[in-house]
DNA sequence: TTGATTATTTGATATGGATCAATTTTTAAA
DNA sequence: TTTAAAAATTGATCCATATCAAATAATCAA
């Protein structure tokens, strides 16, 4: 864990201010008055490509907001299976605000860039604003509404389906951020998008090839997928 | 939708003061004299079996607190397709405390009871409250936790380790509420199950019959299983 | 009670995706 | 550059679970 303390080089300017993605994140319900104190009961960390940002085994002692990079979250079986649980992006919260044990561990995919809360300076925090402890339990409930997507995706989807959504997925995601939504660029390896999906690296792209084939998508490289035809891409998955 | 509305028989005694399964759902965080006010602001009503509390596709207008039976959430897919989100029990709350549409739909498992909140009046109550803000945002981080749990055994456990951790987990859920745990009843049909899991309701007979066979349970009847070797069907999925 | 419906179990067969294996492509290091 | 390592594709085969089918068992209504 060769984790970076960033300093802030002027300690006038907060770095809430001039947060480029504070408007997709739970502190954006913050007046600029309240962002001074807030700057305050955060600290910013960067990671590098693959590095752990907690383990589920440890005590749960953080909130993350990311603000630059992606994290992936997953969960390891004893035998070594892995699931990711998540793919998160600029905006996204992880960790947890409860004491006791991580539910999932956390990594960096690329170089990632992130807000730190301690648990208990935030629940201090949450006490004298009610309108941060509302926001967090809208997000906190809006990530409940797409783990049970995920479920129904896990539960009853077989590959076709499942790697169509995904990619619609990422290109929404993208377009939400208001990043290049097409073609779309897919950060994590294959493996990564398999342990995600619930299913082989061979069968994701095989799955790929297929929509390749059948012209839906074009592959500009590996990491990079163009959406030909949406719709019937869609219809694949609904 | 058959639903019934309960009159309180005396208005002085408030159902909050008197509710059996308070100290198991959110609403554990009010003092006595808050609970007057809070019992205002929600209604009774019950359900029959297999009636329909709402649909995936209605407004959400309400959020729901469970005070007796239990309740199945899923989602349909558009070929008909079943994916059961989850089996609720008393003092589960679901339903929505955001406008828009509901993210599943819920029906009675059994005769069921449902304290009633309206999404505005408790949206409302909230503000004064900032304990019950908490409450939620522990207890909806808590489901969180527990979807992203099912993730984990939808994406990579085979059909063996989710009967056996689905045993397992109602088992805890009945301990947890303080009801018999062995043997576990459970209230739902095959079909539920598998529909639960993501597997055929064949798939879950042979197991449960496997578990019978290799004598880790004995099922009294359909919806009695008896856990004989706890620690050897535990071991089956981790 | 009795018959009818619904739920469950068990058996036979089919198949989607896993597994094993080899090749090609991409990325990173020397 | 050149080489080594990692990632991705493609092929061949296998197996866990789905599907189809039939027999029991349990529940419910008349």
């Amino acid at each position: 864990m060769r984790e970076t303390l960033i300093e802030s080089s002027d300690k006038s300017t907060t770095r809430c201010a001039i947060c480029k993605i504070r408007s997709y994140s739970f502190c954006r319900c913050l007046h600029d008055d309240q962002l001074k104190i807030f700057s305050g009961i955060s600290t910013e960390k960067e990671f590098k490509d693959k590095e752990t940002v907690f383990l589920q085994q440890e005590d749960s002692k953080h909130l993350y907001n990311i603000t630059k990079g992606n994290i992936k979250i997953y969960k390891l079986l004893s035998d070594g299976r892995i699931q990711i649980i998540g793919f998160l992006y600029p905006g996204d919260f992880f960790g947890s605000y409860k004491k006791g044990k991580y539910n999932y561990s956390a990594e960096a995919i690329g170089d990632v860039r992130l807000c730190v809360f301690k648990q208990e300076l935030l629940d201090n925090y949450l006490e004298k604003n009610m309108n941060l402890a509302k926001e967090l339990l809208h997000m906190t409930s809006h990530e409940l509404t797409l783990a049970q997507d995920r479920i129904g995706v896990l539960g009853k989807m077989n590959a076709n389906e499942r790697v169509a959504k995904f990619i619609l997925n990422i290109s929404e995601q993208r377009a939400r951020i208001g990043w290049q939504n097409n073609p779309v660029s897919l950060p994590m390896i294959r493996q990564d998008i398999a342990d995600y999906l619930g299913l082989t690296l061979e069968t994701v792209s095989r799955e790929i090839t297929r929509f390749k084939t059948s012209n839906l998508i074009k592959v500009m490289n590996a990491k990079q997928i163009f959406i030909v035809d949406k719709e019937k891409l869609a219809n694949v998955c609904h």
